[in-house]
DNA sequence: CATCTCGATAAGTGTGATTTATCAATAACC
DNA sequence: GGTTATTGATAAATCACACTTATCGAGATG
């Protein structure tokens, strides 16, 4: 019995369906099953009485979820306390977070170092044009981005922040004296380009390829990071969607923030790559965080 | 990181030492060091210190050991304790032992059931002529046997009896007289054959092909249990190498028991499958072995 | 009765756990 | 000092088994 095993079946206890769950842990629902049905072998008991409608659990896996699971957080644990006493470079978890939202997801970062003495987080600022990157170099441990992220080789996290979408305007211009914007507004104007490194549907999320009412947002000059975005935006070259949060950070003389309505709220999440050697920790800074932020994944 | 991994580092942990480790383990020495520098990457830190002649801890790794043994045990236990709730066949665990040895290893019986409560052994009596068979076959999920065993499927675990050997002779018969016997005293009388689905080495262990003189201890008729040893004893046909505790067990008019100088005492293990599904509660009553018995692995 | 959802199962596949073979470093021995 | 034995590390080869795809049958729902 391997740990892999134990989090299947904490999984499906929690979720009580085989489908969800291999979602969940992206694999597939055969596999699910398969892992429950050697584990009840292993056992000797039934953990799960399913219908084909129902799932749930008996009271023998009750207890047994009860017990595994306060296993594996020692296990992770254990782990953790390693990490966090290991010094210099080893130590310190590498979380690439974007521009600001280091100072935003600082209540998180001192509960983990609360829970886990030692435990060190080191921010590293990421740039818009290349999200995976630093994961997959691995040059960061776990990476703040936005959702969606739909990526094989990356495993997307609990959400630690959802916030509303503003857009950044030139203060002289007409857009900067709007209560709030929709993007048909934009009317011709280019957004920043925020490079190509990801697949399309990432940049997209930020700014679409089109109005909800078909008309084509255009894409003006490239900007890597925040900072060359309001950079172009202070010049006048271009409006550019941002989050909540950067009116906070960022406030710039030749810049005004403008809400912008019909864009859904952006959902941040903890993204670790599947092959990293530092799970222990990431996990626990990723359980730190859902306990925190809420079962809102 | 998977609980293999962890079983390798506790090991190496004890052993401090990465041939012996791999040995124990029945894996390469070459895949302990592989795991070590894993487990090294995943915490970032060095958890032990070896030079090409000596291994020993770090602060860190004592602690990783420490906290880590105690979350593998926790974890064996939540197994063991659905095991032990599972009603019906599937519960008990089912151990072969030869002849009388199931009273001679009551106390640990005792002690696992009172440790995990609801815990149930059922003793299967196996047969001497197909020591391996019930194992193969899942018809027991451990054994109890004389050392040594070398098969590469079935895994050795802990020792958990030590004893002398006597030689089972007719009343009437010269030999029933003395205070002991060495081999060569046997004198051409032939000793029962314990039949042929083991390999030879394990039915030389109990009667050794020739005298340390070299010369041929003669095989008679063939007997699988020792009941039927004690039937072709009585009946003069043969005599037979035994353990002490069959002294205590199986008294019978015709029979007179002899110590048998130069025999090796004999120790007795328990044995399981490598691939059992079974083995969360063989490992976990081996675990009593251990700690009832002494490590005298 | 047709359709849909769900979990179980059989068969095939790919990855990573594990082995074999070899090396370099050190201790031990003469 | 030279030689041998023992140790852990590493690269390359292999093989087992974790996992997938495809399909089924049971039951719910309309």
């Amino acid at each position: 019995m391997e740990l892999r095993d134990v989090e299947v079946f904490l999984a499906l206890a929690d979720e009580l369906h085989f489908g969800r769950t291999a979602e969940r842990l992206h694999i597939s629902q055969a596999r699910v099953s398969q892992v429950v049905k050697k584990l009840e072998r292993a056992t000797g008991a039934a953990l799960f009485e399913r219908t084909t409608r129902t799932v749930h659990l008996t009271p023998i896996g009750r207890r047994l979820r009860d017990d595994l699971s306060h296993a594996r957080d020692l296990f992770q644990d254990a782990l953790v306390r390693a990490n966090c006493s290991a010094q210099g470079v080893g130590g310190a978890l590498r979380l690439g977070v974007p521009g600001a939202m280091g100072h935003e997801i600082r209540p998180l970062i001192e509960e983990f170092r609360s829970r886990h003495p030692g435990g060190e987080v080191q921010l590293l600022e990421s740039r818009l044009s290349d999200p995976f990157g630093p994961l997959r170099a691995d040059q960061v441990d776990a990476q703040v981005l936005w959702l969606p992220v739909q990526e094989p080789d990356l495993i997307v996290g609990p959400v630690v922040l959802t916030e509303g979408r503003v857009l950044a305007v030139p203060t002289g211009s007409d857009m900067a004296r709007l209560d709030s914007v929709t993007w048909d507004q934009l009317d011709g104007r280019p957004v920043a380009d925020i490079g190509s490194m990801a697949p399309p549907y990432w940049g997209e999320a930020l700014a679409p390829r089109r109005t909800p009412g078909g008309r084509l947002i255009k894409r003006g000059p490239a900007a890597c990071t925040i900072q060359e975005v309001l950079a172009l935006v202070a010049d006048g070259k271009v409006v550019s969607p941002l989050h909540q949060h950067s009116t906070r950070y960022f406030s710039h003389p030749d810049i005004t923030y403008v809400p912008l309505r019909e864009a859904p709220s952006t959902q941040w999440a903890l993204v670790w790559s599947s092959t990293t050697y530092r799970s222990g920790v990431v996990r626990a800074f990723a359980r730190v965080a859902e306990e925190l932020v809420g079962p809102s994944a």
